[in-house]
DNA sequence: TTTTGGTTTAACCATTTGGTTAATGCTATG
DNA sequence: CATAGCATTAACCAAATGGTTAAACCAAAA
């Protein structure tokens, strides 16, 4: 098997394996550079320093955060039906990047490091969709009454928290292994049962 | 007015401030030693290291993260009023201590520090309550099927997630101030009556 | 073969960091 | 007043850490 690989994307592998893990206070250049297999110099021929280092790694995580939404909210469907689109694919996404969330979360809320607000993919259309979305439905008498910011935080909230929360989880019920991904694979169904629910015109 | 603070105080108080502005790994002695005004020694003469420092600190706030919920559980009401109950008495309690969330979710899942989770004021007695509380009301009728473990999941995440990604929030929507606060505030409204709704028996 | 240019390494460096020590200060008790 | 004992401080220490440097390596071009 070709395991061909050069030493920038050695470095980036490791990288972002520690950073992820670790944060960036928590993470130290030489466990990058050992489990990168190369010399520590290597670190900053490549990247100058530890800073640039994250930054690269947090700007090509940090569009995992907020996969591939827009498309959903630009197709032709119902309200409900875009925001079952987004609890599924958001949940398939985030299974196979389980630890972004936290390190994401980590990151932008590491004092005096706001900047990387600004690195997230957060388009201004997308609250504009979410709310033309929602207030179409609503005058069509499709939906009830109720507030689109505060559903949207809640929809993300149910997706994204057992995720940062998974240690606790995984020590109240004793959750181990793949079970916490088949949990999370019954949860798109009920949290989509949830909305459907909140949604619903009397 | 007495600001008589024993030297004690002001290094939990200064080591309260570091620690959950910048977690373990960002905290520095020297930092809580000047905010304490004291010298940095004193610091181990207190508490002879960070790591026991830090612990004496965080079973202090892990308390505040699952603050007395158990008499919500404990009393005669039924189920979707002890929801209710928790969201109301959780988003305040959150409000005055903006900063728990965060601060114990990122150090539950800093790894090789699992030990944490123990610390945590967990009691199983917790999970039992929400489940024979939700078949007894679910058996009389009272409640819509769901899966009670999804829903407590849900609702903390609903009321939690704001303050985990609040730097976003405040960006995306150009929140400020008391501003959030505010947002926090209508929630409990909000995320009540999207309990309701989901409860509600068709 | 020689040279040229990027790549890699070992050794090194300055600073930071958690932690220690020995001396000093201070207060209460005999 | 003496002194015993805790509180406090300045100075110090060793290890860790991000970063640098100069020499060595190595493949391709001349």
């Amino acid at each position: 098997m070709g395991t061909e690989q050069t030493t920038e994307e050695k470095i980036l592998a490791a990288a972002e394996e520690v950073f992820l893990q670790s944060g960036f206070d928590g993470a130290r250049m030489q466990e990058i550079a050992n489990k990168a297999e190369i010399n520590k110099a290597m670190l900053h021929y490549y990247f100058r320093s530890k800073d640039l280092l994250f930054e690269r790694i947090f700007e090509e995580k940090a569009r995992y955060f907020f996969p591939e939404v827009n498309e959903i909210f630009a197709q032709e469907n119902s309200f409900e039906q875009k925001i079952h689109s987004f609890i599924e694919k958001y949940i398939h996404f985030i299974n196979q990047h389980p630890y972004i969330p936290i390190f994401i979360i980590t990151t932008i809320n590491r004092k005096g490091q706001e900047v990387f607000i600004d690195k997230l993919p957060l388009k201004a259309s997308l609250a504009q969709n979410l709310f033309t979305s929602y207030f179409k439905d609503f005058q069509e008498g499709k939906v009830a009454e109720i507030n689109p910011l505060q559903l949207a935080l809640s929809v993300i909230g149910m997706c994204v928290f057992p995720y940062l929360g998974r240690p606790i989880l995984n020590h109240v019920f004793k959750i181990q292994g793949d079970e916490f991904f088949e949990l999370m694979e019954a949860r798109i169904q009920e949290v989509q049962l949830y909305v459907s629910k909140i949604l619903k015109v009397d």
